[in-house]
DNA sequence: TCACAGTTACTTAGCCTAGCTAATGAGCTA
DNA sequence: TAGCTCATTAGCTAGGCTAAGTAACTGTGA
């Protein structure tokens, strides 16, 4: 059974295994895919209903110009669009468009296809533990 | 408090929880440091005490060029070092140096620092949680 | 009231790391 | 000798970053 482990044993453990768990999630890539961190950021946009480029690269986590790139990517495909501020001509509303919301789904699909399979063959205890932990760990990454 | 989760709903929140954790904790990086996946090349070297470019490459789970890369790095900053195989001169053994050893533990601090702080905010209830999480979570990646 | 200095928002440019596949060359093995 | 395996190289894309540039807003002093 698990020991009681300090702040620092943990922090390592917890990021060697997400570590992994990431490189693996980003290894079972479809073709002509979205990637991670397009389809990250087309979620937030879905989930606010628009946001400013600021504002979604705060809620990614990124800085801005990265924020720029990954949602030109997105414009390109027609997923998302830019439309004007109706005050301030310096900003941009960003919102997905419907072939983005349509093709959304099924991406995200899937995307989760492979973590679902396998989070599936654990035990109800287990999945459990990790609902739990999946809230925390949001909780943690927000602060 | 948590609901039952389907397999799917779980493997959404787990993979954004993880997703934006990872970009946290990649953030953190202090100044002439290793780089997150440099680190754990390192971290696995170390456990392993030596390996070979392949085996090295399945353990942190990339393909074989790219771990060329993540090596030639650290070779380059003289913390682990090629020799060759005793017996099949096609194959390389790569172990941690001397140098690589000590340096290891100073940078590992460093890079936890961020997260177990974070860690330490948590109840230990929560943290309990997260150790069982980080266990189950190690057994998905490997499988 | 209005000009201009400072601030804010987004983008561009340029860099590095991390991944990948395809191709190459050296060495092993049947 | 033919064919396989291992490591590397070459060349690509994505995702991060900082610094710098441009456009637009805002507030203050004459």
């Amino acid at each position: 059974m698990a020991d009681r482990l300090t702040a620092e044993e943990l922090a390592v453990a917890l990021r060697e295994a997400i570590h992994r768990l990431n490189r693996r999630v980003r290894q079972s890539r479809p073709v002509g895919d979205l990637t991670f961190s397009q389809l990250s950021a087309l979620t937030s946009l879905q989930l606010a209903g628009a946001l400013t480029p600021r504002e979604l690269a705060d809620v990614e986590r990124v800085q801005p110009p990265t924020m720029t790139k990954i949602v030109g990517k997105l414009e390109e495909r027609g997923l998302i669009e830019r439309t004007p501020h109706p005050t301030d001509r310096r900003q941009v509303i960003l919102a997905a468009t419907e072939r983005g919301r349509a093709v959304f789904g099924q991406f995200e699909k899937q995307r989760n296809e492979w973590l679902a399979r396998h989070l599936q063959e654990l035990t109800e205890d287990e999945r459990d533990t990790l609902t739990r932990a999946a809230e925390i760990l949001q909780q943690v990454a927000k602060a």
